[in-house]
DNA sequence: TCTGAAATTTCTCAGCA
DNA sequence: TGCTGAGAAATTTCAGA
C-alpha cells in the first residue's frame, strides 16, 4: 500500500468503470502494472469491490431514517447482527459507544414502511426502546479517499 | 425502469466492473442492448455512478463517529451544505425531523481528531449542541436493490 | 519482485436491419 | 431491440531492471 495505490484506490472511487490503461495513466503505470496492483488489493481485502451508486428515489425508496436502538442488557454484535441482517429495509448497523447501543440506517418505500420496520426491530426481546430520526434531504453523501 | 433495468442495477452493486455481455446473460438481453439501458439510466440519473468500496482500515481510517448536531433557529439546507462539505472528515450529512437537525457521519485516523472535527462544526454560530455516538464494529452495510 | 512490451482473446459501441 | 464489424480494452505470457 504505497502512493501508487492510493491513487489507483482514489480513481476507482470516482470512476469504477475506468479502464485500466485510463487509470495507468494518472497514475503513471502501464495498463497490465495497474490490473496486478487492483488484484493484489483485492485479494488483500483492501478493496471490496465495485458498486454502482444508484439514485434511491428511482427505486421507489423515498423514505429514510436513521434508528437509535437502546438494548435491555448487553447484547453481542453477533446477536444483533444476526437480528437487523434479516429485515430488508435496514441497509446498515454500527454498534456505538454513546447514548444509545447501536444505530441502524433504514431506507423504505414510505413512512408506514418505515414504522413497520421500528415495531419489528422492538420485537426483539432485548430492546429497551427506540429513537427515530426521519431523513429530510441528503446533503452529500462521498467516497471515501479525501 | 422496468424489470430487466431493475435486474441490470441489480447485476451493477453487485459488481460494477462486469462487462455488458456478462449482464446480458444474467437478464436476458444482448451486451449492446444492455450498454443503451445503462447509458439511459445514467443520463436520467438514475445510476449516478460507479465506485469502490474501499475497506476504511486500508486507507488509515479507523475512527468513525455519527454526530447529532443541534441548531439554535433556522438553519437552511444550503448553509449547512456549504459548511459540513468544508471538512473532508464529514463523509455525509442528512437533515432529520426527530430530535436533533442533522446527522453528520464522520471518518477520521483517531479519536482525537474525531474531536476535532467535531469542535470545529461546532464553531458555527449557530450550532446549538452537538450529540455524539463513536461507531464501535460495523455490522454491515448493503446496497440497496433489495 | 517489480515492471513494460507483445500477442491473443474478449469487449465496446457505432451503424444497420 | 438484435446483429455485425472495426477498433479498443483486457489479460496472459515473456523478458528486462
Amino acid at each position: 500500500m504505497d502512493t501508487i495505490d492510493r491513487d489507483i484506490i482514489g480513481c476507482l472511487t470516482r470512476d469504477a468503470r475506468a479502464t485500466y490503461a485510463e487509470i495507468g495513466q494518472q497514475v503513471g503505470l502501464s495498463a497490465p502494472g495497474v490490473k496486478r496492483r487492483v488484484d493484489a488489493m483485492r485479494s488483500r481485502g483492501q478493496i471490496r469491490g465495485f458498486t454502482a451508486l444508484i439514485d434511491p428515489s428511482a427505486l421507489g425508496w423515498t423514505t429514510e431514517a436513521y434508528v437509535e436502538v437502546y438494548y435491555d442488557g448487553n447484547v453481542s454484535a453477533k446477536e444483533l447482527k444476526r437480528n437487523l441482517e434479516q429485515i430488508p429495509q435496514v441497509v446498515g448497523a454500527w454498534t456505538v459507544a454513546g447514548n444509545a447501543d447501536a444505530i441502524v440506517h433504514v431506507m423504505a418505500t414510505s413512512m408506514g414502511e418505515i414504522e413497520e420496520v421500528v415495531e419489528r426491530m422492538r420485537e426483539h426481546a432485548k430492546v429497551e426502546r427506540t429513537r427515530s430520526a426521519i431523513v429530510m434531504s441528503r446533503l452529500f453523501e462521498r467516497s471515501r479517499t479525501r
